[in-house]
DNA sequence: TGACACAGATAGTAGCACTATCTACAGTAT
DNA sequence: ATACTGTAGATAGTGCTACTATCTGTGTCA
């Protein structure tokens, strides 16, 4: 496969894979001469990797090539893997500095509390820790309280989730096809699970707050 | 209270206010001279909610205007409100063109079957339809099974979860309360979910994946 | 009265994700 | 042999976003 067949089926214009290509996203070609080169399905496997990362799960660059060298390192542990994605995924990272956010609420020890309540055990570095209690700082900030046991039926309902995507990883299988698995069960289903909860608020609030039930196929906007 | 003043208390730096000023995102001041206006605690409130918006909820200052202009428009009516929240919120707006993505798996019309088993009744433009339809679009590209019965699954799980979001939302109030606790609660309780269910994942995957499982001495539930 | 803060305006910056163009060469069609 | 198209690799430029800097004229307050 050439370039140019490479960026038909992929649906990635050729000097984007150029510039992939260029920033280390994407392996090079196998060279067949100074000014030709072939690529393989493992090339189109990666582009689409990299475009469901970066459209669908909102990605920056920067983002996808720290998770895409996770993936390819054969040395790092298994259960090492999810952080890194994880770690790669929050917004805010290395780059966007907030402020300590002075955390007189408590909201970080609200989210021991609750990480004990639900008998997760986490490392006390994860980002998620952070990005949790910032949201919750952030609520009080704005007047809303949001108690521990809110905080839990949240929790209650992501458990069970979780804990089957993780049962569902494959333990046969070449190591980057489950690594991939779960990269991509981390990134694209939490999309997923965004538009779910938004398809879900739309219909009790239109029930709510609905004057007349309309005849439901209404397009409006 | 003058600019400078606000500035201390919000965390944003003063020429982000004057930007935000001329943006159109926060209202101008109480004009007590050529030089010197009056910023009160109705200007905090909008600031802190712009930065919640921004930092914790991700949106754009395009989406954040979108949405304040929802909130300020007191012709619109209530039920409407989530919709343009939510519309706003969705990745690929109207400015990031995704290509109608040519859905020979089915995706449009799985997430039409998953409605109708949920008994959910949705606006055929919501935003989020299509937003799942693309997710679920790329998880096949990627050569991932999605099944109905896996999406209600996850369906379920954040039903109840919406259900009692829009029940709290108070009817009590001036309407800029509601509308502002309708937001908050769509933006910002996202991000919680989405930190929840990280934390979630890497507990249960420390379990599976970790060699040695630690002193484990956690009653689960 | 003199240092300082402020409003309002214009201009500049940094980061991101591409996109365009150029050169030199290679394969293919005629 | 010649023209044409495609390609690798390099450098430079674009459009967008969210600020940030600086300037001017003015007002406040010690």
């Amino acid at each position: 496969m050439r370039i140019s067949e490479l960026s038909v089926v992929s649906g990635v214009p050729v000097p984007t894979v150029k510039f992939y290509l260029r920033e280390g996203l994407l392996a090079a070609g196998d060279a067949r001469a100074v000014n030709q080169a072939e690529y393989g399905d493992e090339h189109l496997r990666r582009l689409r990797l990299i475009r469901a990362l970066t459209d669908v799960g909102g990605l920056r660059l920067r983002e996808v090539r720290a998770v895409l060298a996770a993936i390819d390192d054969e040395l790092m542990p298994l259960h090492d893997l999810l952080g890194v994605a994880q770690y790669a995924l929050v917004r805010g990272g290395p780059n966007e500095s907030h402020p300590p956010a002075d955390d007189s609420g408590g909201a970080t020890s609200d989210v021991d509390r609750l990480l004990a309540e639900m008998g997760w055990h986490v490392n006390a570095a994860a980002p998620s820790r952070r990005s949790l209690a910032q949201a919750i700082f952030t609520l009080r900030e704005l007047r809303w309280d949001v108690s521990i046991d809110d905080l839990v039926r949240y929790a209650r309902a992501v458990d069970d989730l979780a804990a089957e995507e993780v049962a569902t990883v494959p333990d046969h299988g070449s190591r980057s096809q489950i690594v991939e698995h779960m990269v991509v069960g981390t990134v694209i289903f939490e999309a997923v699970l965004t538009a779910l909860r938004r398809l879900a608020q739309e219909h009790h609030s239109a029930r709510r707050f609905a004057k007349r039930p309309r005849l439901a196929n209404d397009a409006r906007r």
